[in-house]
DNA sequence: AGACATCCCGAAAACGTTTGCGGCATCGTT
DNA sequence: AACGATGCCGCAAACGTTTTCGGGATGTCT
């Protein structure tokens, strides 16, 4: 149980620890003898580091910290996903904690991770977060912080987003296309900007085709798929109902789409419906779900690069950076009278 | 950015490090008085301990390290969802490492999560883990170690599975109850027990009814919806097809599904689907896919509840446990002449 | 008044590393 | 032969904690 220390090794081999020390980080000093000599015996008696003592000694750990809504969610462990590989890559390891939409549970997580002296941290923030003092606190402290997909804008951080506003535009725009007229939406909360931008694209998309806003045919609720049904409920008690409808992600699209299905309203023809992310069901609805692919694995990827750049430019004042990664509308059957099954299409890059 | 330590407290409240510590962990030598002023002065000057010093000093962390093959896929996020939920209740916070699938990236993971001095490790192995000498490594070291999901039997450690066996047994009874004959298995690599087990029960249940297994019907894969769509091209290609296929997992299923969709054959008529896992996905396929719910928060929740076990009696010989959590049969469309739309049936536990 | 216990607190070592500094050989140069 | 340069290595401090040990007050009892 007690662990074989650099010291046990330098003793093995009659000579100091420093010497050790150096003849397994390449040191110049080190003739190339010895440094066979240990790295040999290292091995051999299958000698491991304690990283806590290297990161206490060096004060930088190389360990970040990511912080989520929900870890089970397709899209964030995808995100997480893509974190890990640049991590791994890198030489780094992650430690993650989830939210769970919770603001105490957020700055909770936060201090710990900051406690573990993470070298840095990748965050979406929960869905409650409705003041930022912990992370302006991170800030103050130097901890390097980059955002993602949910982001508060005010924060001087770097940023990965994607155009929430165009790809709402877009996503009305290709209804309107299509042929509908009275066009609804399920939004997410209001507090978070993601959901605004939505929103505003949306808003934005009518009145460019000459359609105006009608706000009876605007449902706010959450992100999952209970919330879809719950406003699907909302349309369907309605005399007139929007003839298609952008929900704010594929959860409450799907939501929406079962509720429609199981009070006998055909899809797409009664109504028309559009997600948000591309989740692994959407291809496989029937009619398939047109929905805005997020590259959510990518979106991981440079999250976690840009933290890595910012660790080495250690000049005070970092100039942050802000990536919009692109949308793609993903035309299936739920939209229009086009194709029904459609492969699969997600990032692997 | 040079942290705020203890001794930078110390000096202000002008007592000695000792105290600050004593006072900030109510140990009884240290004055009520004191103590406050300590635990106020912490506050005000945002004193957050060194977790890395700490866990140096006492020979033992709050971090415990998981490995999964992929992150990204829905069964093992929930799973990680629930670990996390169980450690940040006891106050622990996660390190999570995929192996991708790669025996040499497993090993490199559990090199530097132990180097990074874990309390303990959650893992499910990898497709391609063939020798374990890695996992007796870690035993023989005694760092805590419990298995789940895809497990190696032989090695002492506690693990939490399902019957695979049975389960496996129920839903090829169910498909011969509901009339098919011809039933054949998709499998995953032998290599793997829980494919062995599943295997088995396939092969059990067929003649305890009274059938008899036939080799051309069994078709040997990975775990991802290519690898069922490759296995249908096989079926395809038979002149006498199986009415009924048992597959390894969903997105296996889910492949094999599309790809006869894609060749013209009706569902459950011309062939009857069963998969495993219950992805989100599945209930939302038309027929819904009948598949193995796998209870994978639970999984997760027991699996870091057992580790955590495991901490407090520090004996030797920790009494090693093997968890079996209960499967359930949904009973979807893609295997008979039942109901089609139903409900989403998740572990929220 | 002495002996003793009790209450608080500080000094210092320890956890496993890394690293600046200095020291002893050896070698080459004059 | 004396000198400086170079190559190789050890000493000891440091990183931020915790914890053992002991010690100085104060209080209590004979």
């Amino acid at each position: 149980m007690a662990q074989f220390t650099i010291k046990d090794l330098a003793r093995l081999l009659e000579v100091s620890p420093s010497t050790v020390s150096r003849a397994l980080h390449d040191h110049p000093d080190i003739s190339e003898a010895t440094r066979k000599r240990v790295v040999e015996a290292a091995e051999k008696y299958h000698y491991q580091p304690n990283v806590l003592a290297q990161n206490l000694q060096k004060q930088q750990s190389r360990t970040i910290g990511v912080i989520v809504p929900e870890i089970r969610h397709d899209f964030f462990s995808t995100v997480i996903s893509g974190i890990e590989e640049v991590a791994y890559e890198a030489g780094f390891v992650i430690m993650v904690c989830q939210s769970g939409e919770s603001l105490e549970r957020e700055i909770i997580n936060t201090r710990a991770l900051v406690a573990n002296r993470v070298a840095g941290l990748l965050m979406a923030i929960s869905s409650q977060t409705v003041h930022y003092d912990h992370l302006t606190r991170l800030l103050e402290q130097g901890v390097p912080l980059v955002q993602f997909d949910r982001v508060v804008e005010e924060l001087a951080t770097s940023k990965v987003v994607i155009d929430d506003y165009k790809a709402a535009y877009e996503a009305v725009t290709h209804l309107i296309e299509s042929g509908y007229r009275r066009i609804g939406h399920i939004a997410g909360h209001a507090g978070i900007v993601m959901n605004r931008h939505r929103f505003q694209g949306y808003r934005d998309a009518l009145r460019d085709n000459g359609l105006h806003y009608e706000e009876r045919f605007l449902v706010e609720g959450g992100f999952r798929e209970e919330d879809g049904r719950k406003a699907a409920e909302t349309y369907l008690a309605m005399d007139e109902r929007p003839e298609a409808i952008l929900a704010v992600n594929d959860p409450v699209a799907i939501g929406a789409f079962v509720r429609f299905r199981e009070a006998g309203l055909r899809i797409p023809e009664d109504v028309a419906l559009v997600g948000f992310s591309d989740t692994p069901a959407a291809v496989h609805m029937d009619p398939g779900l047109t929905t805005v692919f997020q590259p959510a694995f990518d979106m991981g990827k440079t999250a976690a690069s840009l933290l890595l750049e910012q660790f080495k430019d250690d000049n005070e004042d970092y100039a942050t950076e802000t990536v919009i990664l692109p949308t793609r509308l993903i035309i299936r059957g739920s939209s229009g009278k086009g194709q029904i099954w459609n492969l699969p299409l997600r990032d692997e890059s």
